[in-house]
DNA sequence: CGTGGCGTTCACAACGTTGTAGTCTCCTCT
DNA sequence: AGAGGAGACTACAACGTTGTGAACGCCACG
């Protein structure tokens, strides 16, 4: 177990600032005692203590990133693209799981173990824009998913409304005009299902098609079971349907398989779409359609604007941004 | 931001290491003056630094967990158990990807991150039994997987050897004689491939079934593109087979979707089962049959001796222990 | 040969917390 | 009433690092 910068020191017959100089890469050390101190390093096998770095520098190197939770396969995989985004720039990350739960995200607002993170990426579902005075914590914020806050905070997220309204215009595309949707949240305006629903209705308008309630299934979290159990509701409604719009894939795997249960052929009576592109959806039977809403690119900008906010702290603050990334129709068979 | 405990000891006209004593629910504070302090706490938002904590106490609360990538359901739903559990238990969980790569996971071992942690939960991969002298670092370690040190390291895994005979026992009790394999690893014995291999064959072997090299596909890690590529192998090789042990479920599933494609009725032409028991298995049509190989118990088992670990750090150490979960079958559609 | 300047090294003081070793007060027991 | 002890609080020294400022040695220049 390592030892300190004294032990290093003291083996190489430096003072210890020397080998915290040679070991920050800071000027003015020369090639000879920097060689001797690397040695020293070497054969102590000496690691420098973080949390006494931490403590003085007041950088840990360490950033939070909360999301609902990692089973939920979209979040698995911003989380993998996160963590290697991170891990390009030197930092690693700490991973806190909120369940979507609004108590459970003030409180990681407001834990000290904040205090152990140089800034936080941060995934809400239950906070709204009441909360939005809660904001103001001293460590840098940034946002992912649905922009919840008027607040002065930045905000990378992909564009749900005009994704939703391609998913949606994909499928009228093939010809469906009686779109149902699963995945819906009651009254919800600015969260993912909200927009997602007004990209929804915005391809409805454009292409002359009324909108119904009775096609629109309202289910909790994002899950295959609530995907499942959404689609046999509108199935046990009897209302005439020719495409799902599900607001996720996992939503759309878990309807897929009760359409199919239910005799419905895909896509020749229902095409189905979903969003998120995860890996799943290329593996189902049929494969599943879907938005690729450039989760990558959200996860590598997200990190960047983090990083930025972290060198400004104490300095001047740039007004907040607010970064969309590219999306892309994935068109696969169940909208053949 | 918060501020110092000198800064509520001033406000509660307190030392500060009375307030440090409040904080620390340590016994001799009044009930006069933890009130007061309790208040000049909540009056100015102080939370502990932790990295000051960590430094004077050497314990920081967080727990490291390297696994290959969390885009594999698998290590997904196992960093939810592990956060999870750990949570229940006052800790957080910095976690990082190794990709299954043995030089990145002998520098996650060897990097100077480890010092912010109090002790690792590792699932390694590539790192083989050459390897044990390396592991011979200060930080308490618990390997997740398969024992391929023999190292005095502690170790929670499943029981690979007889969940895999129980899952082919499974297909064999259900009429098929002829089960290929996908997902073995070319001379591999140790790992989670070579050990459910070794169950396969007793398996076989007490069935009196001759164990056919043909019917064994290998490949590389288990996604389910592999899954679909080892699948789409043994297909082309024209061998006869009537069922599938996959080594996942991911690997199920890609070789599902490539079975149907090729018009093999499931379960009826070919029977399929795979292990980990991921949510997704649910909801495929149809519906897998798989192995539940208890990774909530691993998680939380894990995590408790990890603890244990911490606690007697510096005192003496007891002899490493090797833990297994309880697994079971889950019979689905896929095996009907 | 003295002086200024530069490159290099070092001593010291933080950072915010906890452990140790007190000090002081007040209560209880004989 | 005095001794003893427990309870409540406090002062001080760490933990291992980095920033600041000062000291050192050496060279070039006048």
């Amino acid at each position: 177990m390592a030892g300190t910068i004294h032990d290093v020191a003291r083996l190489a017959g430096v003072s210890f600032k020397t080998v915290s100089n040679v070991v920050n890469d800071h000027p003015h050390v020369s090639d000879a005692t920097r060689a001797k101190v690397q040695a020293a390093i070497e054969q102590l096998g000496y690691t420098p203590n973080l949390s006494a770095r931490s403590l003085r520098s007041g950088r840990s190197g360490v950033i939070g990133l909360a999301v609902p939770e990692l089973s939920l396969a979209y979040f698995a995989q911003l989380a993998d693209d996160v963590i290697r985004a991170a891990e390009a720039r030197g930092l690693v990350v700490l991973i806190e799981q909120t369940g979507g739960d609004r108590a459970r995200e003030l409180e990681v607002l407001r834990s000290p173990r904040l205090h152990l993170t140089d800034g936080l990426l941060f995934s809400p579902l239950g906070l709204g824009i009441d909360d939005a005075a809660l904001v103001d914590i001293d460590t840098p914020l940034v946002l992912l998913g649905e922009r919840i806050f008027n607040g002065p905070v930045d905000h990378v997220t992909m564009q749900n409304v005009e994704a939703a309204r391609a998913a949606t215009e994909h499928l009228i595309g093939v010809g469906r005009r009686r779109i149902a949707v699963i995945g819906a949240h009651e009254g919800e305006v600015i969260g993912s299902a909200g927009l997602r629903l007004t990209g929804y209705r915005q391809a409805l308008d454009a292409a002359g098609i009324p909108f119904t309630e009775e096609l629109i299934a309202y289910v909790g979290l994002w899950h295959r079971a609530n995907g499942a159990e959404g689609m046999r509701r509108i199935l046990a409604s009897g209302v005439d349907f020719d495409a799902v719009f599900a607001m996720n894939d996992e939503l759309a795997l878990g309807a897929m398989r009760v359409l199919q249960e239910a005799g419905r052929q895909i896509p020749a009576d229902v095409a189905v779409i979903g969003f998120d592109d995860v890996d799943e959806g290329q593996y189902s039977l049929p494969s599943l359609s879907t938005v690729d809403p450039g989760r990558t690119e959200i996860a590598e900008t997200a990190v960047d604007v983090l990083i930025q906010r972290i060198a400004e702290k104490g300095g001047q603050r740039q007004p907040p941004r607010e970064l969309l990334s590219q999306f892309r129709i994935v068109a696969r068979e169940s909208t053949a």
